[in-house]
DNA sequence: GATCATCTTCAAACATTCTAAAAGAAACAA
DNA sequence: TTGTTTCTTTTAGAATGTTTGAAGATGATC
């Protein structure tokens, strides 16, 4: 169970906060104060932290800073009330890694939390080149090589791609791809992905129809082997 | 199928919302008004709950909350008539995990069903791997191996061994199979768990005939053993 | 030995996935 | 703006794979 630390001070949104995190199987710690809060997130140690821009004490920003010149990396998620603050979390040097702004669906508030620790899980492994049969994909330079001719893959082939790469092995659903290749605000159809399929495997695969690197698991999802 | 229960007054939308849901396979329960739909949410086992903000009785926002209250966790759509009054769906306080505005369209609402559904599955913690006998699984990988050859199993087949590795010593009724690895809603014969058992003893029993793993236990079930 | 429960087999019914083609969006240039 | 190109999504029929339920055989229990 991820630890996540929550330093809000309106008990009303402290509560539905823990509530839905508490919901989604996250192991919640409140804090009602700045100080408080940044004590305990350089004592525990969190995999996320929601950090609250307007606190009674000290401000969101000032705490945000002070722990990442303590060296504490964890991700940190800000909870801004008006849009117009947005830009000092962002365009500022502040170390926050993402925001919503009040009001917020919950919905939106969890799809960010996940997207956040994805990243910083992947963050250390982050690949740069990657090889597998005859193909030769740099994702810095976004380009793939089928043997030596290049292979023009669109801006969603590579990501899926980028996605099966980072998870040789496994098997993933259709619904994962959705969620995590295209977005918690898109909403194709799992149509769509089978289709993605099929392109990836005319591209890469010596033959498409008996495909050797994108394999289908009937009634769960596709898995990609070297 | 998945159920969803809808609370709306105004029967032209409450029948729009039906046929639109039918039409895409869902299991549809419809009240009418806040009490009614109240009581169904909390007694019935809904996996998502479409709910009316302006009800003639109680008030949209005080049903949300109550359900979170009473431990439902299902997710809620809340069906907003006005941009304005979207600010007191979200903000989180009341438990409410999106929203839509009338008029919507039929596409918009289903996709969003379909991305709170999704969201919402992926929650329970689950076991990775599992070791017994000559037999290895992986569950994120989809594989099984008999000593050092793969075994390919159906993805029910696969459903099915892990649900018995989760409860290993237990005695499993047919019942209680047909509930929890088929689901609620569906109702096959009892033989056909009997076929599932014959299928998995054929492919990870040394001898199927004389099982050493899924034991039958004459009008009880079964129970798998290491 | 009679009765009921489970095992086994198999083909029809069903569901999912594949594939190609067309419609819809978005990006770009004239 | 308008037209052109490229990328993305939807649609629908074909192909493929899985699940189911019937029916007879086998085994367990009283």
């Amino acid at each position: 169970m991820k630890k996540i630390l929550v330093i809000e001070d309106d008990p009303a949104v402290a509560e539905a906060l823990k509530a839905t995190l508490a919901q989604h199987y996250f192991d919640i710690t409140l804090e009602s104060n700045g100080e408080k809060g940044f004590n305990q997130a350089k004592a525990g140690n969190f995999e996320l932290i929601i950090l609250d821009l307007t606190l009674p004490d000290i401000d969101g920003i000032d705490i945000c800073r002070s722990l990442r010149k303590e060296g504490i990396n964890s991700p940190i998620l800000m909870l801004t009330g008006r849009k117009e603050e947005i830009d000092k979390v962002l365009g500022l040097e502040i170390g926050a890694d993402d925001y919503v702004t009040k009001p917020f669906s919950s919905n939106e508030l969890i799809a960010r939390i996940h997207a956040l620790l994805r990243r910083t899980v992947q963050k250390k492994m982050e690949l740069e080149e990657y090889t597998f049969g005859d193909i030769h994909l740099d994702f810095k330079k976004h380009e793939v090589f089928k043997g030596e001719t290049a292979v023009q893959l669109s801006a969603m082939e590579f990501k899926l791609l980028k996605y099966f790469a980072e998870r040789e092995g496994e098997v993933i659903s259709r619904d994962q791809l959705l969620d995590e290749v295209w977005g918690y605000d898109q909403y194709p159809t799992t149509r769509t992905v089978d289709n993605y399929i099929l392109l990836l495997r005319k591209k890469i695969e010596n033959d498409p129809s008996c495909p050797k690197h994108i394999l289908t698991f009937h009634k769960a999802g596709y898995k990609f082997v070297k």
